[in-house]
RNA sequence: GCGUAGGUGGUGGAGUGGUCAAUCACAACAGACUGUAAAUCUGUCGCCCUUAGGGCUUCGAAGGUUCAAAUCCUUCCCUACGCACCA
């Protein structure tokens, strides 16, 4: 079905390739030998639905997956909606719970057309690991587990951890790197990609490879990206950036990455050229505004998971709202009469929590209309206004 | 089954009869400032009422003691750890 496609075997191209946004490449050498070669290679990438959107961290992955693409291998994605289930340790300290099956077949809802904004799905095979580990018997996971022994799972540092101070680990979580290595055994990988925090079960493919008597995987192994605080990017943290983010909060997301990250952000999440990058690196050494420099990174983003005229609105957008301190065109409107009170409005709108906050942000002074005059009377009756609330926060008020 | 330690606001974690709507930190929100939704500083941060202020509902659940409980008693539920069981 494909092999019609020509390897491409440029040199710099695969050097970049195993060298951009990677951590570590097991083993690089022989990789790029088979890189080199010609042959064509089947490439991995397994990402377990716990969430519904899909994070600039992990598009990173992606990004790589699709290099792999474009230089002509087959790229194989794994939906885990079955270790979903199971729940990987690897970046966090407590417990994992099991995700019920509802909750994961919520998150799968568009993950496919999510994934396509990065890869070509249409060359890509694209399964479930669910097909085959749910068929798997107990005799097939038993020989599995002898892959393993306990000593080697507790090395694992988030184990060990929690074994050290005494939080409990399921014995659950240990069959997780097993399901992952089986999978590689499923699909034939070649090669499999993976963040940082992935390490032990991509590397586990290689041990459960083995055991089948196949080739050892190739293991890519990705940086990981810190969310826009500079902190581990996590959705508990709320730092995060969805690929699916609308444009305008995609944009001010973006805006907001600390200063230091930016040339991070550039090399992982965009096509600028390493070359251009260290242009860019170059220049902020110099003094450069970093706001103008984020600017577009925030373009570049928005323009690949959105579109160039997205990305120009955006931008507009954001500097009315943010430079000018003024309103954005596009203002979420709300239709009421004359007799009600404005803040019961916004309540009823969920644009403010309550009535006490309502009260509070006047009692702050952060309800202004678009004349900037600012807003004192906490009951004052609603009227045809736009209102902004705090910086970020608009509702234009129509009376009906 | 036995034993031990626990279950507090979005999170972590104080508080062990009144001064507790509950220290503090993080997150969040607002204001000032700025190059931004960054950083920093200040303030806010259960809900309801027109303010000083007042009212109401919260500390695993249900009862009880008391003028008064998150704090004491009883029962129950839940969690972790250790021991035992598995031989």
């Amino acid at each position: 079905m494909v092999g019609m496609d020509k390897i491409i075997t440029d040199e710099a191209k695969i050097e970049e390739l195993l060298s951009r946004g990677v951590e570590d490449v097991f083993i690089k050498e022989e990789l790029k030998k088979d890189l080199l070669s010609g042959k064509l290679l089947r490439v991995k990438l397994g990402v377990d639905p716990t969430g519904p959107k899909i994070h600039l961290g992990r598009a990173i992955q992606l990004r790589k997956l699709r290099e792999f693409q474009k230089l002509g291998h087959q790229i194989i994605f794994i939906v885990g909606d079955f270790t979903a289930q199971i729940g990987d340790a690897s970046d966090k300290l407590d417990k994992r719970p099991m995700l019920t099956r509802a909750k994961i077949d919520e998150n799968l809802k568009d993950y496919k057309s999510q994934i396509s904004k990065i890869i070509d799905v249409n060359k890509a095979e694209f399964v479930y690991n669910s097909s085959w580990l749910s068929k798997l018997s107990f005799e097939e996971v038993a020989k599995l587990a002898e892959c393993f022994t306990v000593q080697q799972m507790l090395a694992r540092r988030n184990f060990k951890d929690r074994y050290d101070s005494g939080v409990e680990i399921s014995l659950r979580e240990f069959l997780y790197p097993l399901m992952q290595g089986y999978d590689s055994v499923v699909v034939k990988a070649d090669v499999e990609l993976g963040g940082f925090d992935q390490l032990f079960n991509v590397k586990a493919g290689r041990v459960v490879q083995e055991f089948y008597g196949m080739q050892k995987q190739h293991i890519v192994v990705g940086t990981m990206l810190e969310g826009t605080d500079g902190r581990k990017m996590s959705t508990s943290w709320g730092n995060i950036i969805t690929i699916v983010d609308e444009p305008f909060d995609m944009f001010g997301k973006l805006m907001s990455v600390h200063d230091e990250l930016v040339v991070k952000y550039f090399t992982l999440c965009t096509d600028v050229s390493i070359k251009e990058i260290k242009e860019i690196e170059k220049s902020l050494k110099e003094g450069e505004n970093p706001k103008e420099i984020k600017m577009r990174l925030a373009t570049e983003v928005v323009t690949m998971y959105h579109s160039e005229k997205d990305a120009s609105q955006a931008k507009k957008s954001w500097i009315e709202t943010f430079q000018n301190k003024g309103v954005p065109d596009d203002v979420p409107t709300f239709t009421t009469t004359e007799n009600k009170d404005l803040g019961d409005v916004l309540v009823e709108n969920k644009i403010v929590t309550s009535k006490t906050d309502w009260r509070r942000l006047v009692k702050e002074g952060a309800i202004t209309d678009a004349e900037g005059k600012t807003i004192t009377d906490p009951k004052i009756k609603s009227y045809n206004v736009t209102l902004k609330i705090g910086k970020r926060r608009f509702a234009k008020i129509i009376l009906t």
